[in-house]
DNA sequence: TCGGTTGTAACTATAATGATTACACGGTGG
DNA sequence: CCACCGTGTAATCATTATAGTTACAACCGA
């Protein structure tokens, strides 16, 4: 199972987008995602540095750079995940093994397809999907 | 990012796959994953649980159930993954805000699709595909 | 300038993962 | 038939990822 911080920086942006002029604190989305302020503010710098959206330091609120309709979930999946492949691969293999030897190029090549697909379907969703959704 | 253990699953039974009538201990494929017997064995013990194969207690070896063409990665990952979940999501959000009362429900509905492209994936893809990348 | 907030580093706690030790049990070959 | 070797599995340990927390300087607005 992957982390869950595409799921916290969704109900972030969801928020924020819901509360454009609102002066969100990083304590309020926090009481909101039941964590702490310090795990928003961090996320938020994620965001910030992958262009998703916009904030002043020391000032409550931030702003979103695109409309939702406009933001992929994939966007915000790669603005805040830090490894990009999907599955581990074992490493150090037995390169004496034909198969020790070749398994991780195999796997690699194997696993391409599956990473692409679900990219795929993040691609096709975006913020605004979720915020219908959620009302 | 997702363990490593279906990418070790598919190194063992590439193995047995391939060696059919090779009396290959644990021991063995250990060297080849390069990992610790007692692992591979643990993960002999899910696959057989899961009916993926079939083996002796203290009789080195083991054989596949079906023929690599009929045994999907997502058979395979089945057997293996615990969690049938491929996002977290946080818990407890505050059900006082709007957003925290349906956000879990929300991303659920969202997740499933993704989900399912990913498997549908794996389902396409075989043990044969992975042995003919191999050699 | 004061009060409140952000941004960030540093540290801690917890959980997942994998590695290891240990040992009872099972089958096989001499 | 019994000694040997491997399996099956529990228990424990080590490492790492993840999230939570403390602390504090920098920043802005009233």
């Amino acid at each position: 199972m992957i982390n869950s911080r595409l799921s916290v920086a969704i109900h972030i942006l969801s928020i924020i987008a819901t509360y454009p002029h609102g002066d969100i604190t990083s304590e309020l989305i926090a009481s909101s995602v039941n964590t702490n302020p310090v795990v928003i503010r961090r996320m938020i710098g994620l965001l910030k540095k992958a262009g998703i959206l916009t904030a002043k330091a020391g000032v409550p609120g931030a702003s979103l750079t695109k409309e939702p309709a406009d933001l992929s979930l994939l966007d915000i999946y790669k603005a805040i995940q830090s490894k990009d492949e999907l599955f581990a691969i074992h490493d150090n293999p037995n390169p004496n093994c034909p198969i020790g030897k070749e398994i991780q190029a195999t796997l690699n090549k194997i696993y391409e397809n599956i990473q692409t697909a679900m990219e795929n379907e993040l691609a096709n969703k975006s913020l605004k999907d979720v915020l219908e959704h959620l009302f």
